[in-house]
DNA sequence: CTAAATTCGTCCGTGTTAGAACTATCTAAA
DNA sequence: TTTAGATAGTTCTAACACGGACGAATTTAG
């Protein structure tokens, strides 16, 4: 190989994924409620709360990222922070019952709206992208790793 | 169609973003830059500058971030601002000498790094990965667009 | 030519982000 | 059992990031 054949694809992607973000940022201000916010309130609805560790690995924030983020949660009582019964050291997190109300308002319309952002995709135009990004993400995990 | 089946493809990009964010952040770190940083830096290398509102667009930044960002590359000497000769709305941001040595340093040391992050891909890999993508942020571009 | 509309960049407020240092708690090994 | 190590969360610092308000300069309309 000559040159550097990966910037197109790079720079695609880092395009791509701003275009999504923005999008999404968008249309979740208009529902009051930044992109973390919506992250975590969809990630609690519908369970009985988890730990502020399993919340950080599904929503893929660090714990320093979400100990402010939930903060702000607590404040607008959508969220709230109990003890562990068997572990001190634990907290578990979830959502009051203003936040499952909020939860029901906005999880189904934000749905609704990526819905037709989606709309005329069909399930092989979902492989065919899901697979490139597996690949694609394969090698950026290869420089992490310790195997 | 049923139910979401965007989902996981959101998923993968997100996820797929955020691994090749992390690892070219974590390279960038060792040369002592951050990824806003080395964007403008490596966008400002080669040029004889370019307005702020110029480099907004080449780097995907706001205006309001891109102040912030210069600043801070001003402040360590990398970077000036001098005053557009027509327009006086206008700057011109552009390196310095020092910049233009850290320019010569950093910019082919993070190209190495990510080859060798990409080896193993071939030409029809990129391909099939930068049309997924470019039709992935079509999409996204619809409810944006002003047609 | 002058008033209205645009454009460029800065500043501000709020919120997100990572990483490192720190505290409290729990677990395991000696 | 006592202590050394691991784990959960918070706090701190530095840096983005966006949108809106703002002032200065320019362009356009009338």
């Amino acid at each position: 190989m000559r040159k550097e054949p990966f910037l197109p694809t790079v720079r695609a992607l880092v395009r791509c994924y701003q275009a999504f973000d923005a999008l999404t940022a968008a249309h979740l201000r208009t529902l009051g409620l930044t992109s973390p916010q919506f992250d975590i309130i969809a990630t609690l609805g519908n369970t009985e709360g988890m730990t502020s560790k399993e919340l950080g690995e599904k929503t893929l924030m660090t714990k320093g990222t979400l100990t402010g983020v939930v903060d702000r949660l607590v404040s607008k009582e959508w969220v709230q922070r109990k003890a562990h019964c068997s572990d001190g050291r634990c907290q578990i997190v979830r959502l009051t019952k203003k936040g499952e109300r909020l939860f029901d308002k906005v999880f189904p319309a934000h749905l609704v709206y990526l819905a037709q952002v989606f709309k005329g995709f069909e399930a092989k135009d979902y492989a065919r992208i899901e697979s490139a990004l597996q690949d694609l993400r394969g090698v950026f995990k290869l420089g992490e790793g310790k195997p």
